[in-house]
DNA sequence: AAAATTTGTTAGTTATAGCTAACTTATTAA
DNA sequence: TTAATAAGTTAGCTATAACTAACAAATTTT
């Protein structure tokens, strides 16, 4: 494939697209920590490679060919977090840094090892699906916690992100993925909520970790 | 730590060290199959940085800090190899790429949880020691199998290289690491050998094998 | 000891991937 | 609708790490 460089910019690019809107050469530098005229002289030679289609001043589109490229590269990332975590023993605030370098590995028997040995899992520690094999990342349904109601019971399905600290929070809070969360009640000036989950009652979150939490109702109070 | 490339160049530097004699700037271009221009270049960033000692037309010494470092990512390598077979599944065949690449991925904390699950072991796949978490690479004392006699009992310790053909030949005779083996007769003419292993009688190996088959004797028949 | 060969160095080139500074195009505000 | 600001591009520079070609030093052979 691509160097370790162009197979950053595929993988934020793919999650750009994500976001449904156009990419601009402003955004995709930001997101990659470099300056936007690194960003146009990348592009123009990922263009050239026909993972993305560009025209100057013209929104980046990623052709198929570099949509799939990218999801299995996030495949990769995503296997090793999930065989970190569940073969090895690390805490899901601890993979990030691993799957980043491990990400790049060129290795198809490796990832397919992983695969194996953990019977093609479809999410990973943090709840972020595992694009297939071929390429194809399926749609999850899972919301914020602020967007349930007062008496909702839910369970916590992903992250919206996996930030070292907000990770380092919810283990401290003892709060884990495919934990049954009940909502007791929402204080409507601050959107904090008062839950309970696991053999924590009556625990306060803020709306900052609620609207991060990506939920899933299954009954009622 | 050093770029990829100079990560290579010290381990390089480091089996040829091993070898006693000095190292020329030939040598080591041959190792790394790069020009000898090429290796003049790095081998005076390398020198710089204090890896090693260099001065125009002599030859080429690793320091304390060179040696030190290049061990730890051979203690990388070797630690992926092990961890490939033991705990993946891999054969001793497929895992030199793999770790070739893992070898370096910066994370203290992966390579001491391999190290932690394998209860640290000191040998790879191949027989080859792991360097120690403080870089100290201890000898062994292994003698290749055409270096014994008839009557010898011996077991197989380790590879003197492991090339892939040369590890498909091995498993297609179904010789394993620690297999005891006993030397019945030697003729003389081809040094060709018929030894006895496992559950195989009066098998021939050739010198060219043996050669590269490292023993320990520990009796005889 | 001179000639031939091998070994090693230097200078200059290429590709990757970043940067700054200057400029152009597009968008937004006055 | 002009002016200001934001967005994007270009040109030229830097570092890394390879290369070739030309040259110099060291070693071997005759």
């Amino acid at each position: 494939m691509a160097s370790q460089s162009k197979e950053n910019y595929l993988k934020a690019l793919f999650h750009l697209d994500q976001k449904d809107k156009a990419i601009s050469v402003t955004e995709l530098g930001k997101v990659m920590e470099v300056k936007k005229s690194s960003v146009t002289n990348m592009v123009k030679k990922l263009a050239e490679s026909g993972w993305l289609k560009y025209e100057k001043y013209q929104p980046i589109r990623l052709t198929k060919k570099g949509r799939k490229a990218a999801a299995l590269i996030i495949r990769k990332h995503r296997l090793t977090e999930m065989f970190l975590v569940t073969k090895m023993g690390f805490g899901w605030e601890e993979v990030h840094d691993i799957a980043e370098q491990m990400e790049h590995i060129d290795s198809p028997i490796l990832f397919d090892k992983m695969d194996e040995l953990m019977d093609s899992p479809r999410f990973d520690p943090h709840g972020s699906p595992i694009p297939s094999k071929d390429g194809t990342l399926h749609a999850t349904h899972f919301y914020p916690l602020d967007s349930f109601k007062q008496n909702d019971i839910v369970l916590l399905k992903a992250l919206r992100h996996s930030e070292h600290t907000f990770l380092e929070y919810l283990n401290s809070k003892e709060l884990k993925l495919h934990e049954q969360i009940a909502i007791h009640s929402i204080e409507p000036f601050d959107k904090s909520m008062i839950v309970s989950y696991g053999k924590h009652t009556h625990v306060v979150l803020s709306a900052t970790i609620s609207t991060n939490l990506m939920c899933e109702k299954v009954g009622d109070i």
